[in-house]
Order: C-alpha cells, then structure tokens, then sequence
DNA sequence: CAAGTTTTTGACCGTATGGTCAATAATGTA
DNA sequence: TACATTATTGACCATACGGTCAAAAACTTG
C-alpha cells in the first residue's frame, strides 16, 4: 500500500557508521551523512529521527559486530583458550596500528557523551559488559583447562582485557607502531602467566 | 609603553583547559571559552588565535601537568618503585572512578585528531612518549632493584602502562565503578610479577 | 483506475557558529 | 601632556548547521 523504501536500514545505518568513525559524532555534519548514505536529508529524519539517532543505530550496529567479532575470535576450538586470546590481542594490535582514521564508534561515544543518564553512555556501558562477557567466558575456558590459575579472578581480568585493548586503540591512533604494540599485547598477556591472583599478602617487595 | 593586559595567559588556559576537558573541542564554543576566561573573543583571538590554538596550548599544559604527576608519583623515594608504580595505578584507578565528566585532553586530541599530521597528532604522540618516558624511568630502577625480572622489556612495559591508564580512563568514563577498575590496576600490574619476560620458546601450553 | 499511504525531493528557516572590524581605553615614554 | 603601542569592547558578518515543510512521486489495494 505505501510506497516502498528505496534503501535498505543496514546499509543506510552502515554508510554512516563510516562517516561517523572518521569524524565522530559533533564533527560529522548532516550533509555528510546525506552524501554518504545517498538518502536525503528528510528521509533520513524520517527513518531514523535525526543525527544522534542515526549515530545511536550505527553505534548499536558497531557493538553487535564488535562482540561477534571477539566472540569468534574467542570462541573457536582450534586452539587453547589463552592461544586465542593471545592471537586475538595480536591481531587487535595490526588492526590498531593501521594508518586510517577510524575510530570504534564506542570510544566515540565515550569521548562524546555528555552525562551518565546520556543515551551514548548506557549504550557504551552496555556494549562494555556485553564485550567483557565474551572475554570472561573464555577466561572461563582458560581456567578449566589450567591454562591460567584457579583463583583467577576472571570477571575483573575480563574487564582489564577490554580496558587494554582500549588503550591499544589510542595508542595506535597516537601513532604508535605496529611493533611496539604487539609487544604491549603480549605483555598484558602476562598477567594470565602469574603464579597467583591478588592476595592481600601477595606485596611486591620492599626495597631495601 | 603598551597597554598591559589583564590576564595571566596561564589562567586563561588553564579556565580553557577545563571547557575543552568537559566540551572537548568540537562541541566547545567560542562563547564557552569566553565565559569561563571572562575574555572578550577578540581579545582570545589576538592572545592565542583561535580555539584550535588555544586547545594545542591547553593540550600542551595538560600533557606537562600529567607528567609532572606521574613524574613525582613514581619518582618519590618512599617506596620500592613497583610500589610506586602500584600506588599511582591505584591513585589512577579513583580518580578515573570519580563522577566528573572530564577527560584528559591527551584523549581528546587523540580521538578529535583529523589526521596524522594534525598538530593535535603529533603534539599528544610527543605526549604519550614522555609519558612512557617516566614510567620507563621507573621501571628501570624497578629492574635494578630487582623487582622485576632483568630481562623484562622496560621500553614495552612503559607503553603497556600508557596503555592500561588510557584504557581505565574510557572505562572509567563509561561507568565501571571503583572496585572493578581496582581490580583491574591491580591486575595490570601482574605482568611485572611474571617469572620471565617474553621469549620465542615461553609459549602458553597448548590444550590438549 | 482511483484512493490511500508513505517516501522522496528540494526549497526553506532560524540559529549560532567561528571569526573580523573599527572604535575606544590604558599604559610607558618622550 | 601628547604619542605610540597594544588591549579591550561590542557590534558585525558570512556561513553552515540541524531540522522542517509542502508538494510530488511511487507503490498496493479495492
């Protein structure tokens, strides 16, 4: 009965998603996205309802297939879980230190959300726990299998694990090497080699 | 002979800085900064040029201010230095926990940065490498010490902590409470406790 | 083929942006 | 006290922003 759509959602919602990597959400103008996604300006306020929503769709799109992405990386049975782990934080570690200008859309919204009670924070926390699940599940794994301590404490070294592959992001945005990041990866991995978790008397000791 | 101004330059970027930390410098307006320095915005163009220029100075000040930080809080006398480098992660860990809507204007740059010649690039990968520079600082004593294995890569563990703060920092932001990013300092600091630093052969044992 | 529904198109709008100008004020020196 | 120099003030400007409107178009169903 009505007259059809020309576009697609997914495509529309993946053309901006590009738009807004590169530029972020204030930076990115409507005549961006317009020219980016084809549509015009009133039907992309009819489908979506306007910038921050279209950004908020994008950034929903973005965390599905960021958490489907580790979840296969993660997931697969063709080797340990820390070996997963392992290849996944090396292949973070290329993917961060490529030369373009994306940025995920998470730490956009992160950066760019204006209040806990904003929209862009729930959704980035969200995708954070979502993200730290997939990471404590294989942690999980590890531990089952020995490959890291019993008292390990997988729920906050799945946290770390998003909290590190963060940082990579920036650093490789800052211009840090492909080298010198695969070393940072590798060496946050070591935290999965100690002997022990955190006990109270587990202290470093004291100099001299 | 001329006519003095009214400002000190330093509080005037100083007043910026904090716009540009809650703002970052897309959304922060002319009329922000001129409110919070209580400039006229002729008087801000003539004395630094332009937002762009006013943020490179906030930026600049920032980045010595959180070098100077991390500088003494690591460079004191009154502990072991992994005990130092635990504390100011720790110190980390509250102050990214606090409600406050600031974030570091090294993060900001990185993310707002419209491309690797960007000035706001290369001045927060000077930043970045200074700060690794301290924490190499620290690490090497650390290794003299003894407190970590001599083999250890200090070059790479100082980034890997610029890393894990930037990464706590996001998370921070995205709501993660005070224990959980606790928990993850703590953590991050586990690769230091690692019998030995990365070697071809020290792989993770293969699962069955 | 006409009615009904929604999309599309492109012109339009108020606002607020970053930036500029020209006039005025404040100072040290001569 | 006049001059030179710079700071300040507040009005001003072009532009481009996000968003809206009304008319035309495209389809399905009756």
């Amino acid at each position: 009965m009505p007259r059809p759509r020309k576009f697609r959602e997914s495509d529309v919602v993946s053309s901006a998603s590009e738009v807004f990597a590169v530029h972020g959400l204030a930076a990115a103008t409507l005549d961006d996205l317009v020219r980016a996604t084809g549509l015009g300006k009133q039907s992309l306020y009819n489908a979506f309802g306007g910038k921050r929503e279209l950004f908020l769709r994008a950034l929903s799109e973005d965390r599905e297939e960021a958490t489907r992405a580790v979840s296969e990386a993660l997931g697969h049975d063709d080797a340990s879980p820390l070996e997963r782990i392992r290849g996944h934080l090396l292949r973070m570690a290329i993917e961060f230190s490529s030369s373009d200008r994306r940025v995920s859309l998470t730490t956009r919204a992160l950066v760019e959300s204006t209040g806990a009670e904003d929209p862009l924070s729930t959704a980035t926390k969200a995708g954070i726990e979502q993200l730290a699940g997939v990471y404590a599940q294989c942690l999980d794994h590890a531990r089952e299998y020995g490959d890291i301590p019993q008292d390990a404490n997988v729920q906050s070294l799945a946290v770390y694990f998003v909290a590190v592959t963060r940082g990579m992001e920036l650093l490789g945005r800052a211009g840090v090497g492909r080298g010198v990041l695969t070393a940072v990866a590798l060496d946050s991995l070591r935290v999965l080699q100690a002997q022990r978790a955190e006990e109270p008397g587990a202290r470093p000791p004291v100099r001299e």
